[in-house]
RNA sequence: GUCCCCAUCGUCUAGUCAGGUCCAGGACACUGGGUUUUCAUCCCAGCAACGCCGGUUCGAAUCCGACUGGGGACGCCA
């Protein structure tokens, strides 16, 4: 068995969005399932379109997936030469020809088929022109395209997809479809397939969108004596309109930079992105890269397209809630050294890194993220919502504070004094401390909970959080008698 | 409109190819409860689906046929 070879092929019109992450990933998982190379090939022949920080978009958005690729990136538009070969191939055989209608007659046709409510196809009105009447036309310096000439016979040809089964389609349906441009530019169809033959792609999965395309191309395989490759057309991922998603439409939800910034952790966007259109076949959703390419299969893939379930103006969840419990998922359950590099670059940001973090506060900063991380979902939170265990420059956020802290006008003098007790604390732990606490709420005859969901609310900022002890040493003595004591400031605006 | 594809909880899906073990399983979301001095985690429970009709069969989510619904493609874009 030859190697299976498999390609990305992404047209650089916009940053890599998720369904092309998705695309993008079913070949990956494929080509490491086999044992086999997945090929990056831009597909920026469209020049118009196509931009530099396009391209980059890309590149980073599979790198920061971790999607890596054994070959390219290829640049379609280096290989125009080869494209132009195949056309002129096709033009010699006899299986193209030379087309001079111009887009306005053709768009009379159009219309007037659309009227009569038929299908539209090219009615090959330059299909039987003899040699004389095209040299005639060049001559006169017409403009022309070059068309495929689809066989001219009854039946069918189709090709066996590998998650729809057999698809076929009559001849008699497919127009004499353009392959070259007046231009002189070879198009997506002939490009596409001449460069797969060129890169000796045996498998092709990508969007149902294309199984039009497929059709189409299967005839160019055989017009050109390659083999046709394997297909395998994977559903679309739809909006909850059922409209395809798309960047233009949906704007940053769909780009996976969006994920990239709001804190999500590469592997659980991938972990959730495959399960949209596949499943193991059995309850298993939570996957290692290594279990995951070990359980992928081409056959499993499902028919149905998914919906992308994110809702507009939804705050609690500003994307698909799934995805965030996938987040949250791997943010609780990762080794926590493993967070720590993801968490580094969010805290940098946020000013708050601290470069000990690495060396001397190692330990430090690994048990305060392992103790704030059940709460939190994405890993920008912990220099935000965690920003008072890092720098003594936070907010405090109004409902704690009116809460937990203003309601009672004692904690003004109760902290401080709390705060002294804890500073003569010979011995600063959990257990002292907490002692310290209760001992003082009995003192003053008040309920323990309004002494520690104040300090709660002083030392972090938050109205919640983990357990007020352990909150009490991973900020520290000092830090937290200093806190304590400048309470008062609170009740001042 | 034409051609093609698809159809299980609100969402992602298992079960369909090889009909009975499915009054349909898991997950997310939601609701309730337990744990928790807070919040969350965690645990338990609940809610909730085979699009419709007909056929085949002792028996249909599963096979067949219509219907309905949804999606895709109909570019000198990719």
């Amino acid at each position: 068995m030859t190697e299976t070879r498999l390609r990305f092929p992404p047209s650089p019109t916009g940053y890599l969005h998720i369904g092309g992450a998705r695309t993008a990933l079913y070949n990956w998982l494929y080509a490491k399932k086999t044992g086999g190379k997945l090929i990056l090939r831009i597909e920026d022949t469209d020049a118009e379109r196509s931009t530099q920080e396009s391209i980059q978009g890309i590149l980073d958005g599979m790198k920061w997936l971790g999607i890596d690729w054994d070959e390219g990136p290829y640049f379609q538009t280096e290989f125009e030469s080869d494209h132009e070969a195949a056309s002129k191939k096709l033009l010699d055989t006899g299986k193209a020809y030379k087309c001079f209608c111009t887009k306005e007659e053709l768009d009379v046709k159009r219309e007037a088929a659309q009227k009569n409510k038929t299908q539209y196809g090219y009615d090959g009105t330059c299909r039987s022109l003899s040699a004389e009447e095209v040299a005639e036309k060049e001559a006169a310096g017409l403009p022309f395209v070059v068309r495929f000439k689809v066989p001219d016979q009854d039946g069918e040809i189709g090709y066996d997809d590998k998650v729809l089964g057999y698809i076929k389609a009559q001849y008699r349906e497919i127009e004499d479809f353009v392959i070259v441009r007046s231009t002189g530019k070879p198009l997506y169809l002939l490009c596409n397939v001449v460069d797969d033959i060129r890169d000796r792609i045996s498998h092709i999965i990508r969007g149902s969108d294309h199984m039009t395309n497929t059709i189409r191309q299967v005839l160019l395989y055989n017009a050109l004596d390659a083999p046709v490759p394997v297909f395998a057309h994977m559903p679309l991922t739809l909006d909850t309109k059922k409209a395809k998603i798309s960047k233009r439409k949906h704007g940053e939800i769909v780009a996976v930079q969006f994920y990239e910034e709001k804190g999500f952790i590469p592997w659980a966007l991938s972990n959730f992105l495959v399960l949209l259109g596949w499943s193991p076949g059995n309850d298993t959703e939570f996957f290692t890269q290594d279990e995951l390419i070990e359980a992928f299969s081409l056959e499993r893939i499902n028919k149905t397209n998914s919906i992308f379930n994110y809702q507009k103006g939804n705050a609690k969840f500003f994307t698909d809630p799934k995805a965030i419990s996938f987040n949250e998922h791997y943010l609780r359950t990762m080794p926590i050294e493993d967070i720590a590099v993801m968490v580094k670059p969010f805290l940098e940001k946020e000013d708050l890194w601290d470069a000990a973090y690495e060396g001397d506060k190692k330990e430090w900063f690994l048990s305060t993220l392992d103790l704030t991380r059940d709460r939190f979902q994405m890993l920008s939170d912990f220099g935000d919502r965690g920003r008072a265990y890092f720098s003594d420059e936070f907010t405090v956020e109004q409902k704690p504070l009116k809460k937990n802290v203003l309601k009672h006008e004692g904690l003004k003098e109760w902290l401080p004094m709390l705060a002294d007790r804890f500073e003569a604390l010979a011995d600063y732990n959990l257990e002292t401390t907490e002692q310290t606490a209760r001992d003082l709420a009995t003192e003053l005859d008040i309920k323990p909970g309004v002494i520690i969901n104040g300090m709660r609310t002083v030392v972090t900022g938050q109205l919640a959080g983990p357990s007020m002890f352990d909150i009490l040493m991973a900020i520290g003595q000092e830090r937290v008698v200093s806190r304590l004591r400048n309470v008062a400031k609170l009740y001042e605006v």
